[in-house]
DNA sequence: GATGAATGAGGGTTCATTCAT
DNA sequence: TATGAATGAACCCTCATTCAT
């Protein structure tokens, strides 16, 4: 019915096809609302920064709200479900898994504006329930059932001792989750930086062998030297 | 307009010696920045739970910035300094010292409203640069130097392995702050409730010795109180 | 963008004759503004309701307010006109006369849309003084002089005692532009559900009987199908 | 309490004793509210009106809408009760309690500004519901049992002849309203204007000659030279 | 002629802040 | 010191109107 001719359109303001809208919104809502908070950011905001008149929002979302259950929404789900399909196709060690599934989750969230997500979650759970509700089922508890899976397999082969698993998986997101908060709040503020690669390497190799070592006789990490990892633990 | 007669009362309202009024006026602030976060605060509130009207507010704090920042200043430090005097009077393993300051601090911030703060402050830290530094400088620096001593000086005595210290600080505290983050955003929320005494053990145990466990005879850590995690976990 | 094949299609909903639209505007128009004021009606609506996009209204009508003076133009006159008609040629009594206006009026103002205009109008008429000013001219005073001219009639027969015709007019008026007004606000809102039929009956009754005074014992009017009133009365 | 003294106060803008804002708020909404509805009213004009900021009126009234509401409650029902109270001891004839509550009434609210509200009501009955029903027990069936009784009471004393009380009602009251709507809409705009004296003095003529009949040969009314209205009647 | 995405002014509402008492 | 009425800027949201297609 529609035939989009290939003539190249000047690209006047509001001549943008309607699909593409709602995705430069998000993006633009997602990288305020990260930055400022929920409240804090101003429709008229998001709306500029997208290159739109404010009303035009509210012809894509319903309220501020919605905006924001939408960028919600869109934002981390997708990330989850590569590494749910990574875990059903892994065949080596649970600790590789780990570690692929760290590095994965690194790639698709902490180097992304969606980081900035979980940390809107924490400050905004208690003032909407339903979207706590929301997130809590479609990402957190994806999440922890997604790791959970590991450390329990983990477990039965013999690779990791027996221990309590759930409170065992919070402590193995618990630094991730972490690094994104701060990453959109402290680092930088100060001077501090937390470099990132070194930071999960260090979690992992402590979240398998512990503060105290592997009694073994390697070496479970060079402190700060940053050997590549891949060696560092075979 | 209001005749106050020459009746000495002992114990109206308003004749409460005015050194208390900021501290309830900062306990009503932390209670609702901590359950509705800076913005949706109205200062309306924070009065009417502390028993005073709104212009009250401005007798002693001059804008509600201020008020916020001296709910996050009063809130943290004196927890950290208790645990600053634990370390340097501390003679046994570091492992037991982690333990005890791990312990303190729940006790002191876990189960109080003050644990709200690192919420709020993740939240708003990018809104109040200044206020983001104080935090760095009073609260993460030295909590971080604090612990980061504890783990430098078990490597010193070998009872840690060499490793990197900066980021192994932040793996033994980032679970400690995503408890407290936790039970003000999500805890309860979906029916899922972290019991943190469990969490904590559990963390303490990985920190220490890692998801592998260690593969020598001696068992990995007993907790204080409880049973043998060994056997606690199947 | 869209292309129109050649193919002939016969009844699609854009090849209807332009001539039919301003016809279906005016009648979704007339029925959102009827139903919800001037104010509170959406042009989008109107446009839904028409089975057309929004901007197609701006083809026919300048702006919202046209089109509201479109609407309550078209809405009264031609009922009036069929009355002025009944009037000219009329042989028998004028209470006969004014008994068949009253019911003509109400076949084709009260049990319409249309009915709803007077409504708008008396809400609307200090916001729009030149449509105020048309509905008077074109309305209200075609129809007051429309009865007037029954009433001085019947006076100069000797069938009505003399009187102040303008106001006698305006008395035999009101009660029928009551019970357009209660039809579209109240009426049925409480349970209370003013029976039109009725209502007409009695108001003839007492208008008469005013106007003519009762002679005696004779039964007050007979209104043309009903039972004998006094009957009805118990 | 509080207790005022007699000094005059300089009448600074936000000196003024809050007792006396609600009803001055109230008079400026009656005042715009009837000039130009509900809708067409902006509360930045009530307020500019009344001599404060917009603000202002959220401190005595929750929404535009409650303002609405507390203005109909406050308006009619004195009026009302008057003239319930009037019912309960006339002495004399259904006829002359009529005339007296009809001059009350007009006295009451004919001329003062909240003779506006009926057309407010009829035209955003259905918009408010439930306002709607509040006006239609509080006034509305008030209204139209307070002069129901006198019509019954006439009809059981003989003065009035058998009739369908209920209707009979409506019609007595529906001139009344119209003159009000009248008043607040088209009174004036074309020139025309209507005496409200010399209508009422009509309708009661007409009223009650069509209530009780004509006793026989004396003239019911001499048009427009008004006759002392006692005497035209006894 | 018809569409519907886009606009932007305007109104209701909130709330931090002020200040006369 | 304490009050709380008053303020007014700011924000969310609506909707009549426009215009490229």
């Amino acid at each position: 019915m529609t035939i989009t001719v290939p003539v190249p359109r000047p690209e006047t303001r509001w001549t943008r096809r309607k699909d593409a809208r709602p995705a430069e919104l998000l993006a633009a809502a997602l990288d305020l609302f990260v930055e400022r908070g929920y409240a804090a950011t101003r429709l008229d905001d998001v709306a500029r920064r997208a290159g739109v008149s404010k009303g035009t929002l509210y012809l894509y979302f319903e309220s501020k709200e919605e905006l924001f259950k939408a960028v919600i929404r869109g934002g981390l789900v997708p990330a989850i479900q590569r590494n749910e399909r990574l875990v059903q196709d892994h065949a080596g060690t649970m600790a590789d898994l780990l570690e692929k599934i760290i590095r994965n989750w690194w790639q698709d969230v902490g180097n992304s504006q969606i980081g900035g997500i979980p940390k809107l979650m924490f400050a905004e759970a208690r003032n909407f329930p339903d979207l706590a509700h929301f997130y809590q089922q479609e990402v957190i508890n994806r999440g922890y059932k997604l790791v959970g899976e590991v450390v329990e397999l983990g477990q039965r082969r013999g690779e990791f001792p027996p221990m309590d698993t759930e409170h065992a998986t919070r402590i193995v997101l618990a630094p991730l989750v972490f690094l994104l908060l701060w990453r959109h709040s402290f680092d930088g503020c100060d001077g501090t930086r937390i470099d990132p690669e070194a930071y999960l390497r260090v979690h992992l190799g402590i979240i398998l062998d512990g503060l105290r070592g592997r009694p073994s006789n390697e070496p479970a990490k060079a402190p700060r030297t940053a050997a590549d990892p891949a060696t560092s633990r075979r």
